[in-house]
DNA sequence: TCGTCACGATTACGTCTGTAGTCAATAGGG
DNA sequence: CCCTATTGACTACAGACGTAATCGTGACGA
């Protein structure tokens, strides 16, 4: 029942993953350069997050501190998840496949994943 | 600079990557049936995906057969890099790792991927 | 020939997103 | 004690999206 997550909100989540909790404030200065966001736009998206229940405040003087109520791993599960299912039906084969084939894998990609699933193993 | 292609409207696509041209209401009919979607949604997609140059049409009598402009592979390996870039640093590995810790790997995805890495190993 | 139907084109409209300005309260400096 | 800077809340607004109704035109059966 989680709501879904914007870029932009992804932005911000990325920042407080890494940290947390932080006040906005410190949420804008670490938010990637790229951005160029003023700190209104960063308050703005940390409200919208508040709303969907993604993270959470606690209050800290007369300001608030943000931290994540979901972890970034569950994120990324689900985001992987929809994406396998969506374009490689649901299997990490063919996702593995194609991206070998684009050359988009590399020998250390190779020996690495290699090296993964042999652990897997036994 | 291909334009950004969304959720509706891939799934628009995903009937003409697996048959084409075709026409709207050919087009409708083979969308997946959960969406439930009227005859005009269909021509309203196809109608946005022509504007964003995804797909061509050619007349056909008094109506159009629609066909894509761009290859499935290549939209799939744009969204996968996407995703890699936004959630894994750019690596594979990483999203390998992440797959088979959350136990979405099975004993047949090792095998299969060893043997893709095998024959990528030449 | 006339009404109906099949199509594409145009228009609609509420929601979500990206991006930000404005307002109200308050805490701190002078 | 008053002014100003900070901070969260509220408001704004254009563009993308999902979903669809309606309009205009030409074809076709009666």
């Amino acid at each position: 029942m989680t709501e879904r997550i914007s870029d932009a909100e992804h932005a911000v989540m990325e920042v407080l993953w890494d940290k947390s909790p932080l006040t906005a404030q410190e949420v804008a200065e670490r938010v990637p350069a790229e951005r160029e966001w003023s700190a209104n736009t960063v308050k703005t998206l940390l409200g919208r997050l508040l709303a969907k229940n993604i993270i959470a405040h606690e209050e800290e003087g007369r300001r608030y501190r943000y931290r994540p109520l979901v972890a970034r791993a569950d994120y990324v599960a689900g985001e992987s998840r929809k994406l396998m299912d969506r374009l490689f039906g649901g299997r990490l084969t063919p996702l593995v496949a194609h991206l070998a084939e684009r050359d988009q894998i590399t020998d250390q990609d190779i020996a690495e994943i290699e090296a993964l699933l042999k652990d897997l193993k036994s």
